[in-house]
DNA sequence: CACTAATTATTAGTACACTAACAATTAGTG
DNA sequence: CACTAATTGTTAGTGTACTAATAATTAGTG
């Protein structure tokens, strides 16, 4: 006998919930398989950027993974203490940061090829429906970064 | 030219990474209008948890939030210098915290009525495709909550 | 009833993730 | 060329989020 208004506050209705735990959830099945690469998710999610190419800047990184620059940083900090990148000054311009594979870091590449399969089999889901999630995520954040509705501007 | 196993390692195909993004991208949203509220995105699900039943257990919001209770400890002890809570141990059983609304706590309920909406509107989503997206990470949490496939079996 | 096992919270330690403040460098402009 | 603005990273501070270790209490068993 509640309101609508009311039945909208439930935790079990709410998208943010289900979203929160999905990525806790997926993440959390990364895990012991990252782990034998010595990377954390986060980690794993630079390195694939890398792979893709390098050298790379932070800020070229931080745009790929929508990421800020503060917390990037330390993740690049400890991907060198593991002996999987060089972080050195880009020649030409001495703000930014050259993100350089070493050969212990590409050489990782050939484990991570696995993980995708490794992952898609742990979840019991079929190639087209790991693309279907994927594009009903890509649109969910598309939505974000549309501009709000003018009336219901930011405030300030 | 590149393999089907190297392909599967473009960062833009990964459903984690858009799953973090959406992940990420979607609490913004939440944050300056939860912001107005006092609460962070973790502690206004930990509100709705106890806007439907209070008192809780810890170990109880611990089960519906798929949390762990490590992690809930820091998150209730401010709430209650918030003056939204309180947290006393259970008469007849001592190990259980007793999680109870104070009254600025339940009376909060009033303001966060209108967060769903003012969420669904920003995002420019409609009732049911916010219910095709819940119902998508329904079953992904799903996914990884099934026993793993036997001849992928964990370590040790 | 004593002993063991299970339950429940907390604390310590590590790793993100964000904002704000800062520092260093480079670009743009008169 | 000097001055201002923009770009790029780092650091500090706050708040999750996890595992492991610990502590306190309760339940179960002979």
């Amino acid at each position: 006998m509640s309101t609508p208004a009311e039945d909208d506050l439930l935790l079990e209705r709410q998208l943010c919930f289900a979203l929160t735990v999905a990525s806790r959830s997926v993440v959390g099945i990364y895990k012991p398989v990252l782990e034998r690469m010595g990377l954390t998710h986060p980690q794993y999610l630079v390195m694939l950027a890398l792979w893709e190419r390098s050298p790379r800047s932070l800020k070229d990184i931080s745009d790929a993974l929508l990421h800020e620059p503060a917390t990037l940083s330390p993740i690049l900090r400890r991907l060198e203490e593991a002996g999987l990148l060089t972080r050195e000054r880009v020649p030409g311009n001495e703000r930014a940061l050259a993100v350089t594979l070493t050969d212990a870091g590409a050489a990782l590449r050939e484990q991570a090829t696995a993980v995708p399969g490794t992952i898609m089999e742990r979840l019991g889901l079929s190639r087209e429906e790991v693309a279907d999630l994927h594009a009903a995520m890509t649109g969910l954040i598309a939505a974000t970064q549309r501009p709000a509705p003018v009336h219901a501007a930011q405030p300030g």
